[in-house]
RNA sequence: GCGGCGGUCGUCUAGCCUGGACUAGGACGCCGGCCCCCCAAGCCGGAGAUCCCGGGUUCAAAUCCCGGCCGCCGCACCA
């Protein structure tokens, strides 16, 4: 084993084999944007594509997928909260660089309501009351908002104010009646979205690890809190519920243990330290997810977080994270459980009607109290305003109405005061069919750029004259590797290269993603192939001029088997585990 | 954002302290050729460096000084 570490060989691959990059380095760089090369994109798209499988493909309908812009109007990230949390008034310590919430720092210090003032009046009340860095007592600057939303102007002339998403979640609130009503009005439903955000983080400095523009995989999904034990009842039997996890607890961490424990889903369920049962259903998805990635189980981990370290949205967060040598323990997903928060501010904002009707098993018959207007009172009252006073009646809530005049014994319509004997009374009884509600959202939220790091890093493996990625065949850039063993300017070695392109060209039209290479020496070609984690590589040789026969290299052992060309293909399916044996499967069905 | 350290071909590095003979040297990698029936072999040849950027000092700057950018480490931030 190389004295370097992981890291620095994956970041040398890295930039040497075309997978990744500080971007814009000819105008001296930018911290937080990478650039992904040729092979970081192959491996990065089929990452996406597990995810798309175990996350959309995989639950039969019960998640779909949307694409909505990056460029937002500024009110859905003011509806959101996203404003708000996203521009903190910061002032910092002259004497040790520490940044503290300005309002938060007045409160505490001077007693003083501090919250929602200008970067001015902030500034004036540290002075006047002599607030000081709480830490070493220095001196403080003027409060600067920090604002880590990405600012643009939609419209060259005169632009409204828009922000570039900082997640992909909006795009699905805001567009969650159309899709509800595309997807027939049922529930529950997931909407996933796969997508870039912005982020202007305030300095970016863990490589992959914390971008100003990276991918997000995610989706919420939306279903009725008050069924939530019939519906995920369906999906959370038979082997899932023994599917174990690594799981640190709130509970436990408050009381200081740092270790996680392994549980069920069971145990997840029944100790109730998940708050909805959707929770652990995508938390054990999430799970094998990873897992099919190649990272180890022991080395996946999900952390509660704590309520102070949750974001404003959630009432329960578990960030998923992935152990890295270099980093540590890094958070590859997160999910929350963002109740009707989002659902609810956008109908408070936008005013839409995002609520969902749940039909009751049975009618319910409902005796309700119900009111009418007199016209020969009203007449009498409001005069010539007859009319007008009558069309506003009618636009008004007759509940609202109700309570009104209940609690006052009169309203005012037009400056004309009416009394509860310009009203008929009426008990009615109606047959109630279901109710409108807000449906409950569970968010998992995973970062594509941070998976492909602890992807690559848990891949990477020295051996004492090799350094290879030992990626799932699933998630390689290349599916095969073919080589010509020698490509000098003999007659077998012309031929060699002439079955070898042939048979290259031909794996293509199958699909397969195949790389070809015959420069330099046979056994430098596999080191380049095995670099870059292609699993498999065929070798035309001398043979193959005699019996039509192929070597297939196997990657982690170096072995080779041999094997005629008609049967190539098959072998190569079965190896990369996409021959699947529909007998087996169409059993299950009869 | 604060403090410390650093930045020379794709990579690693020599040179910097003590300014000049540096048209910036080497190794690996890359490309072309020769050789070779299987795991980074050898030989020959080739391409490849705004010495991070800008300014200053000087007759002369990769080298000294200042500012910026980027990276690493610590602190802070990461809704």
């Amino acid at each position: 084993m190389p004295d370097k570490s992981k890291y620095d060989v994956l970041i040398d691959i890295g930039r040497r084999r075309g997978l990744f990059w500080p971007s814009y380095e000819i105008y001296g760089g930018v911290a937080g944007l990478y650039d992904f090369g040729p092979i970081g994109v192959e491996i990065k798209r089929r990452i996406m594509m597990e995810w798309i499988r175990f996350f959309i493909h995989r639950q039969g309908g019960l998640v779909v997928e949307i694409e909505s812009p990056i460029i937002t109007p500024r009110m859905v990230l003011v509806a959101s909260g996203h404003e708000e949390h996203f521009t903190d008034p910061v002032t910092e310590c002259t004497k040790c660089g520490r940044v503290f919430r300005a309002d938060h720092l007045i409160e505490e210090q001077a007693h003083v309501k501090a919250e929602g003032l200008s970067m001015d009046e902030l500034w004036s009340l540290i002075r006047e009351h002599n607030v000081r860095c709480p830490v070493c007592g220095g001196e403080l600057t003027k409060p600067r908002p920090a604002l880590l939303l990405f600012k643009t102007e939609i419209g060259p002339y005169k632009g409204s104010p828009g922000y570039l998403r900082p997640e992909t979640a909006q795009g699905m609130f805001v567009s969650f009646k159309q899709v509800f009503n595309v997807a027939r009005n049922r529930l529950p439903l997931g909407i996933a979205q796969i997508g870039r955000v912005g982020r202007n983080e305030i300095s970016p400095r863990q490589g992959l690890m914390r971008l100003r523009e990276f991918t997000i995989m995610e989706f919420e999904f939306f279903f009725d809190p008050e069924r939530v034990e019939e519906e995920a009842g369906k999906y959370l039997l038979g082997p899932i519920l023994d599917y174990k996890m690594n799981v640190l607890t709130a509970r436990d961490k408050a009381r200081g243990v740092e270790e996680a424990k392994t549980y069920t889903v069971r145990e997840l369920l029944e100790d109730k330290i998940v708050s909805t049962p959707w929770m652990a259903y995508w938390m054990a998805i999430g799970n094998m997810f990873l897992e099919s990635l190649g990272i180890p189980p022991d080395r996946i981990r999900f952390d509660e977080k704590l309520p102070h370290e949750k974001a404003h949205y959630s009432v329960q967060t578990f960030d998923q994270e992935v152990y890295t040598e270099k980093y540590g323990w890094v958070e590859v997903a997160g999910y929350s459980y963002r109740t009707t928060y989002d659902l609810g501010r956008h109908i408070e904002y936008s005013g839409a009607d995002l609520m969902v009707f749940r039909r009751f098993k049975e009618p319910r018959i409902v005796r309700k109290k119900t009111i009418y207007p007199n016209p020969a009172r009203i007449k009498e009252l409001a005069g010539e305003k007859f009319g007008i006073v009558m069309k506003r009646i009618a636009s008004m809530d007759k509940e609202e109405l109700l309570k009104t005049l209940e609690e006052k014994g009169y309203i005012v319509i037009e400056d004309v005061k009416l009394g509860r004997d310009a009203f008929y009374y009426k008990e009615v009884e109606e047959k109630v069919h279901g109710e409108k509600y807000i449906p409950h959202v569970v968010e998992p939220s995973f970062g594509l750029e941070r998976i492909f790091y602890v992807v690559l890093e848990n891949s990477l493996v020295f051996e004492e004259n090799r350094t290879y990625l030992k990626l799932k065949p699933s998630i390689a850039p290349y599916d095969v590797a073919v080589y010509p063993l020698l490509s000098g300017s003999k007659r077998e070695h012309r031929e060699m290269m002439r079955i070898a392109r042939g048979i290259a060209e031909a794996l293509r039209e199958t699909g397969l993603n195949v790389y070809y290479d015959e420069e330099g020496s046979i056994g430098r070609r596999y080191m380049r192939g095995d670099e870059i984690g292609i699993p498999y590589a065929i070798t035309v040789d001398y043979d193959t001029l005699k019996d039509n026969t192929v070597t297939i290299r196997h990657r982690d052992s170096r072995m080779q088997e041999r094997i005629n060309i008609d049967k190539l293909y098959d072998r190569l399916l079965e190896l990369l585990g996409r021959r699947i044996d529909w007998r087996s499967l169409s059993r299950r069905i009869i």
